[in-house]
DNA sequence: TTGTTTTATATCGTGCGCGATAAAAATATT
DNA sequence: AATATTTTTATCGCGCACGATATAAAACAA
């Protein structure tokens, strides 16, 4: 057959595409129970380790454009879990911070982890296996992630 | 510090997701020249391999619901590149199959895996690197691909 | 200072993903 | 045969992702 390399098991980008929907689902029910969803979750992880930050540092950390970022930010206000106020030393940024609310939530998710960790056992995933694809994942993501995209298909 | 488990450097999930929209971004400007997106190139390699389908078999190999294929093969016949018709041996089902437009499409992209490879390696990623990724994608996707969710929350 | 460029934010439109729901056809059960 | 269950498809609503576009403020240049 002709063709090969455009076969369905040699790609390694559905492979990510289809490990990444998976996990996200995993986190869903955990997440579920929370009100929030799984972007929402990794705003609050960088919430929760730095307050009171610019949307768009928010965005960098997660790799998400400000196109993204901004409404996200803005229905996590509406939830009632993140607040922003000007900020008069740069009065073009919007400074995101945590609501009682949202610094509460930490508690309430500092089990999400532990309790993803049982269900990846559960399923028979081996972690020794996971903890494999970390530096890989890592150096995959930094090589790629260099802001200046091609110009030039060949 | 307290919740360490909560870094955002220590989620493999965010790794995932965050690859895998690299990857996927990546496939973009290639795509686009085609006038596709990528989803809706992996169902032209689904189809590529075998042509007339029923919606859920395409569905069943990308990991979609019917929900999320319906629509997605729908936009695929305003293209012009699939259209479906009605299997007599069993009157739910919808068979897509690939038009002249959409046979057509394979040669054009017969190259796209080669560029994606090109850039990767462009970009300093390390093929040899890569490929030890694809074992544990594989073994991790079919151990948390079972279809039976956990109905518990621990 | 004035003009240009860059940066930060926001909005709009489109295409996913997916939970929820519905309807029709096939299959299984009684 | 009649009923119940499962399977296949479809639709709706919502929240992303992201390209394109717009605006205001800051930084830079002439």
């Amino acid at each position: 057959m002709a063709y090969e390399q455009l076969e369905l098991r040699h790609q390694l980008c559905f492979r990510l595409y289809t490990a990444s929907r998976l996990i996200t689902q995993a986190y869903e029910p955990y997440l579920k129970a929370l009100g929030i969803t799984y972007t929402q979750y990794l705003v609050l992880l960088v919430l929760w380790e730095k307050d009171n930050q610019p949307v768009n540092d928010i965005g960098k950390k997660l790799l998400l454009g400000i196109n993204t970022t901004s409404p996200l930010i803005k229905r996590m206000e509406v939830l009632g879990l993140v607040a922003r106020h000007g900020n008069d030393a740069d009065k073009r940024q919007q400074l995101v911070y945590l609501t009682p609310k949202g610094k509460q939530m930490k508690e309430d998710a500092a089990n999400i982890p532990n309790c993803l960790a049982k269900q990846m056992l559960k399923s028979g995933v081996a972690p020794e296996e996971m903890f494999k694809m970390i530096p890989l994942l890592d150096e995959f993501i930094s090589k790629m992630s260099t802001k200046e995209k091609q110009d030039t298909i060949e």
